[in-house]
DNA sequence: ATATAAATTGACCACCTGGTCATCATTGCT
DNA sequence: AGCAATGATGACCAGGTGGTCAATTTATAT
């Protein structure tokens, strides 16, 4: 028994995504302290002992369903860096735009987590967790950033990690506007592509 | 009796202050569901049924302390604004960001409540007060634009309010970092005035 | 079929929460 | 001084929390 999640991995897939699901849900609509893991033995339909044999504390859950979370959005990261190494600045962020909004389409609860950790919350490890987030942001938006001056696309004498920091800035305020607008339904008066014009033009010509 | 808090305002001003000084602690260190209202009588030294008798329930005193801190931002904000309508987009912008640090500087308990608010939590009438910060800077970094786009300084042309939304991003992100910063107490390797020089820029002249 | 081991259960625990209200203390008025 | 009214108090309440563990069910091996 090497692992905390070991005894949760050896159950039957049906089960542990019955887990899965309703701690994600649960964690999605309230902030960490505020979830309850009686919420969750219900939706989940296990009982109390259960869940606390499998998952030793609340904080190993949580963390369990964030790596979870983490590990979605690699992938998607992973993704569109590989398929857009060849195009240009703008059209490359446009791509990473466009990626940041498929995820939250499809991935609305994580994405939802993924905001509540970010931007707030009580989570535990929240420190830890938020640093290594940015160190992962820095290191992506760096890289494309990073090609886009060695092309000349951008001032070459450009305060990198400066830029790296708009860009997150703008790029992450956008999604979590995005987010929230979908959540209320009301994405008709939303138009995309208006808006990925609108952010690539700031960052290659500014506002004048 | 008019108002809710009628009771608290005729209040000795130090018993009054004794409250709210603990209250502001305790809504700055704790999100509002985790906020507890012994620990805010303990620390203002009243008994737990007066500080019911001054304020109906948690949601009504965390309304007044809210109240305050917002009162206190439009105070910054009306300063700054009458202090630089002559001047140029990007001194006025860099004055903004001071008048953001001053207030931070002054109020960092506050700015805690603040960016608690708007970047996540649950408390009462978020929505609602969300809006009205949101309404409160458009209006506010709306007119700044306009100005600038009226001496052609910025494109006449702009999609104002994706204009108002960029700025607002960027320096509601780097005040929530700056006020991490400060916190941390390591301000030494943080240099203001490269970060304001390089947000001018960025807003006129793009990244290349 | 039986004995053993492992998994599951939910009543239970100590603790904390926002909020109440009978009781007591203080004040002002005659 | 006595009375009334108002202010302050903290024990108390119902409800919820994360977490435990003896007891029970289920699975495994012979």
């Amino acid at each position: 028994m090497i692992s905390n999640t070991n005894k949760f991995e050896q159950l039957p897939e049906e089960k542990q995504s019955r887990i899965v699901n309703a701690s994600i849900s649960e964690f999605a609509e309230k902030d960490y302290e505020t979830a309850s893991m009686n919420t969750v033995v219900n939706q989940a339909g296990i009982s109390k002992g259960s869940l606390f044999n499998y998952f030793k504390t609340k904080s190993v859950l949580y963390d369990h369903i964030y790596q979870l979370a983490l590990g979605e959005v690699k992938l998607y990261l992973r993704d569109v860096r590989d398929e857009t190494i060849d195009l240009s600045f703008e059209n490359r962020l446009s791509k990473v735009v466009d990626s940041g909004v498929l995820f939250i389409t499809e991935h609305p609860r994580l994405a939802r987590i993924y905001f509540r950790l970010v931007y707030s919350g009580d989570s535990p490890n929240r420190k830890k967790i938020v640093n290594e987030l940015q160190d992962m942001s820095d290191d992506y938006l760096g890289n494309i950033i990073q090609d886009a001056m060695d092309r000349n696309e951008l001032n070459p004498n450009l305060d990198k990690s400066q830029s790296v920091f708009f860009l997150d800035a703008v790029l992450n305020r956008f999604l979590k506007e995005y987010h929230l607008v979908m959540n209320q339904r009301s994405q008709d008066t939303f138009d995309k592509e208006e808006w990925v014009k609108g952010i690539t033009k700031l960052f290659t010509k500014g506002l004048s």
